[in-house]
DNA sequence: GTTTAAACTTGATATAGATCAATCTTAGTA
DNA sequence: TACTAAGATTGATCTATATCAAGTTTAAAC
């Protein structure tokens, strides 16, 4: 890991937040399906059965576990594609876009280590979205077809997946109540700070500062703002001690503040 | 049902929409956990055990079924409290509200006859937002505590109750997709339109008519418009041919351009 | 049928954010 | 280290939507 005069900081706070690093298996949304279950009185690793690997892609640094696939800006799945599994972001972050007729990509999320990507089309033939890794990332991959094998067999896996579907139901329903509505620059980019960082607080250790990763037009995007105008938004937030900016790095500086613009119903 | 010199059209309407009548159980979200299952060989309708009704509230004409109860502009939960079931809407709509601090209050969410209730809390202590009946509307409730009991006895009822789940999380998805980084009111009165409709095409059996129910007010909030603003946007879509206004039933004369102005990225 | 309140619409003005254009910064490469 | 391209910022102007205000329609109450 270089350390270039400039990006000194940059990487110290990489590494103090982790984001090269995978996540640890206890806070991942997939792990209510990964861990061992009992059965019969004996314990079962199904995740053995249906946890795969894929070939890494562009990896800088190959990996040499043997659970996480290494994307590098590169699709993940595109949309309308057949659905055959689903994954849990382990390191890095993946943006989900849809492209209209137009050809413009629109992002509609981002997805953070822990996360879920395409369980929300399980039941679906393709995908709803296309997933694309920013930087250096990779993922956890299940099967459909090896889980649904291996559930049929455990029940309590089927709770476990039950409980998992719900999480994700709640976390959707708060996401969509985070933003829908929000009509200034302010409040949006507020509850988006506000967002990300807690997403990324059990994974980072930090309620107070958050390693964005994805560019400023791809903030933009998913805001429906112009980054010329998120660029100033971010620039008054910094000029008014709310957040620090070291780059793509961002300091909650006045979290309560930010709670209050972010609910501010205007 | 008397029908008024002025109403007689909207009573009609209100018929041939379905919206005074309750859902077709094959047409709602519950469905997959309240259909009789196979389990030993023998059939069980374990929803006997789980699917509560409640005293009618305010109800103008009191309801006979014994599956769904009657609320009429009343408070079904409210956020914070303890989640002891999760609902159907049968009739009518709810709109579901989180309260800031400053006390105004803020529509999260819209549910239409066959949608769900507080299911994204399923495994939370408490409601994550109020649910509020507008005008008479009627809701199926299942108790959490005895639908544990009785999917513990049988593993399909789980799979079944999986399947929603994941359902509901696509729903969430979708619906965040359709509204996450809209900026005109244009685009957002077209998405909302286009989306409501697609979800009230089963149950009314129309995929270009819509009673929305609830006030202008509410559809503004919802969006985070002015009331005003939404006005003119109604206005300006019934001027241009791509919409007719009949109070609270809107026509959706072409489809095609609605559809066109929700996608559109600007 | 008349009265009253609530819901909705329309008009005029002010403002937040888009747009267009130029400049600056960062990261990758020779 | 210098060069290049992509990403990010800043400035000036224009436009869509909020805001304030008045008026109209609808629905409920008497």
């Amino acid at each position: 890991m270089t350390t270039g005069k400039k990006l000194a900081n940059n990487v110290v706070y990489q590494q103090a937040l982790g984001q090269h690093h995978t996540i640890a298996c206890e806070n991942c949304s997939m792990n209510a399906i990964c861990q061992p279950v009992e059965a019969d009185g004996q314990t079962l690793d199904l995740s053995k059965n249906y946890l795969n690997k894929k070939i890494p892609v562009n990896a800088q640094a190959p990996d040499t576990s043997q659970r996480h696939t290494q994307v590098k800006n590169r699709i993940l799945f595109e949309e309308n594609t057949p659905l055959t599994s689903i994954y849990a972001v382990c390191s890095g972050v993946f943006k989900l876009c849809v492209t209209s007729k137009d050809g413009y990509e629109k992002v509609v999320g981002l997805r953070y280590p822990g996360e879920l990507i395409g369980e929300d089309a399980l039941f679906l033939e393709n995908y709803n979205y296309s997933a694309i890794a920013i930087g250096q990332s990779s993922v956890c991959e299940v099967s459909i077809e090896q889980f649904s094998s291996c559930g049929k067999l455990v029940p309590e896996l089927q709770q476990n997946l039950i409980a998992l579907l719900s999480k994700q139901s709640y976390v959707r329903q708060s996401n969509f109540q985070s933003f829908i509505g929000k009509k200034s620059a302010d409040s949006l980019l507020a509850a988006f700070l506000i967002n990300i960082t807690k997403r990324n607080e059990a994974y980072t250790g930090s309620s107070s500062k958050l390693n964005l990763l994805v560019s400023r037009n791809d903030v933009a995007n998913f805001l429906g703002l112009r980054r010329e105008t998120l660029s100033r938004v971010f620039a008054k937030f910094q000029k008014e001690g709310l957040i620090k900016i070291e780059g793509k790095i961002i300091h909650l500086l006045q979290k309560e503040l930010l709670c209050d613009l972010a609910n501010f119903h205007s």
